[in-house]
RNA sequence: GCGGCCGUAGUCCAGCCUGGAUAGGAUGGGGGCCUCCCGAGCCCCAGACCCGGGUUCAAAUCCCGGCGGCCGCACCA
């Protein structure tokens, strides 16, 4: 990609040291505790502002204009959500391991095999050591008989309500989509709904890691942004209507078949949808929706971008059919953003089973069991990979972050310490302030003040200097120049208005060239 | 979780092997002076041996354990 060659673990540390030092996000509680666990992270200020911009984009973006609900549900649920959903099945394998090839395999699996049984799921761990051994299981690998303890590999974290509780009988969420599947049928009836139904949700969900690492990657409790789109898969309508314009855009897709190349194909949304790909014009909308959401919105190049097909292995127990939606760069390779998932009745249908409540809900004259799409956002990552790729390292260290995205929009300065030029600057500061996010400084050179904001990605500087006092202008400095326009500063609100969303500086004045 | 390497101010590094007095530098941070536009200069200030145990007269230094980090394997619904 453009920029300066860096090393690429360079990169990485670099935007980790930024983002502890500038206060975007650093592990939480550790610099009192030792002890805190990884794969907990907390957003200073400045993240804050950031994650804020995203979520905004996200509601303004997806959400508004598709006409979904957004609700909240808790974050700790009873353990039967977690059986209905297949979570608890999924969540407590008894994992044994191979002393000699180091290769794990679950247990029961091992016995049920060997024994052509069911049900050795309830045995405890030491019974199943024990039957292991008893029934000379080997290793379906490398055939050796040297088994480890068996382990219990929870995934979830548990927990007890209730004072005389001793058993665990609820759990921290691994997904927000037990809570939309769960309050599913009011929400519809609240709404008055009709398929399909979009429910979405920005929540806090919590896996057990084994091993948390690579910062924001990988995190015991993350943040999720997802959509759950309700259907009949009989009748997608309006979808066929809502896709037409987009039947020309094009996917990228890592297809299955072409894993082992990593060959991406850019294939129109009407072909993917005819040769049966994407399945119904629903999926393909939303695909070319979330597409477009991190390209156009958030910023990322489509060539960093693609959606890569899982395999039956790979897939969640839940999913039919399943796309990653992946952002490449130098220092992490391809990461999954999102998650696709074709979840059809999996869900509800659990849900009915396990609480006896009739899920189905009426539409077009018929009794429906609608089927979930979900993409899901992991919004911790999409906002480390935004500071990655925007990291710039020059004869500055500067962030290119998409301007509506940066945690703040301007900075504020004047151009000396002096009364006069403060006075003027903490008005101009003050009108800013209603409409945007402002930064004001007044200490030390300007240039260092200039720096710091390249730093954090600050798309605006605006500067009170000598001629301001003289005829109520400012200069409007571009991040990403350098260069300046004078503004006067009635027009300025305005005109910093569409600075960010995208205008060129150019187009806004007369640049001065002042710099070299 | 396994193996390898590693842990000193916010950050990067020296000191560790060969134990010894006030743990040193750069950068960053705060304050001040100066300064009419890009981390300038000068002065002042604050700031660290990951945690716990052991050996020793004495531990940043040697040993053990824990926690954490990086890389690989495994895991990643």
């Amino acid at each position: 990609m453009a920029g300066t060659k860096v090393s690429t673990h360079k990169v990485f540390q670099s935007v980790m040291e930024i983002a502890q030092r500038r206060g975007f996000f650093w592990p939480a509680a550790r610099d009192l505790y030792s002890e805190a666990p990884a794969g907990f992270w907390i957003y200073g200020p400045l993240g804050i502002k950031m994650k804020n911009k995203i979520v905004q984009a996200w509601r303004n973006w997806i959400l508004k204009p598709e006409g979904a609900y957004e609700i909240e549900t808790p974050s700790l649920l009873p353990l039967a959500i977690f059986k209905a959903s297949g979570h608890l099945e999924h969540f407590f394998d008894k994992l044994v391991e191979c002393n000699q090839c180091h290769t794990r395999w679950r247990a029961d699996e091992l016995l049920e095999d060997k024994l052509n049984v069911r049900g050795i799921e309830g045995a405890s761990e030491e019974e199943l050591k024990e039957l292991l051994i008893k029934h000379e299981v080997r290793c379906p690998k490398c055939g050796a008989f040297n088994w480890s303890d068996v382990r219990r590999f929870n995934l979830m974290f548990l927990t007890a309500t209730g004072a005389e509780a001793d058993e665990p009988n609820m759990g921290l969420r691994p997904e927000t989509t037990q809570g939309s599947a769960v309050e599913f049928r009011r929400c519809y009836m609240v709404m008055r709904g009709k398929l399909p139904f979009i429910m979405a949700q920005l929540g806090h969900v919590f896996r057990n890691e084994i091993s948390p690492r690579r910062g924001l990657i990988r995190m015991r409790e993350f943040q999720q942004l997802e959509v759950h789109i309700f259907f009949d898969p009989e009748n997608i309508s309006p979808y066929d209507k809502k896709l037409e314009p987009y039947l020309g855009y094009k996917l990228r897709f890592l297809k299955l078949e072409d894993a082992d190349s990593g060959k991406i194909r850019e294939i129109p949304a009407k072909e993917a949808l005819e040769s049966g790909y994407t399945i119904n014009e629903l999926i393909t909308y939303w695909l070319v929706l979330y597409q477009r959401f991190f390209n156009e919105v958030l910023g990322f190049p489509l060539e960093r971008l693609r959606y890569r097909e899982l395999g039956p292995d790979e897939r969640a127990h839940y999913a039919s059919a399943h796309w990653d939606l992946e952002v490449y760069s130098e220092e992490m390779g391809w990461v999954e953003l999102v998650n696709n998932a074709y979840r059809t009745d999996y869900d509800l249908k659990g849900h009915s089973r396990e609480s006896g409540v009739d899920l189905t809900v009426q539409t077009d004259g018929k009794k429906v069991l609608p089927h979930l799409y979900e993409p899901s956002i992991g919004l911790d990552r999409t906002i480390f990979f935004e500071l990655l790729i925007s990291y710039r390292k020059d004869e500055r260290v500067w962030m290119k972050l998409p301007r509506n995205l940066a945690p703040y929009d301007a900075a504020v300065f004047p151009l000396l310490s002096k009364e006069d030029l403060i006075g003027k600057a903490r008005e101009v500061e003050a009108l800013l302030s209603k409409d945007f996010e402002v930064f004001y400084d007044e200490k030390g050179s300007i240039g260092r003040r200039y720096r710091r904001m390249d730093e954090i990605g600050t798309p605006a500087c605006i500067t009170i200097d000598y001629q301001t006092l003289e005829d109520d202008t400012v200069t409007l400095r571009d991040r990403d120049t350098m260069l300046q326009v004078r503004v006067g500063i009635e027009e300025l609100p305005k005109r910093l208005k569409e600075f960010l969303s995208g205008r060129r500086l150019e187009e806004i004045g007369e640049p001065l060239n002042q710099n070299q």
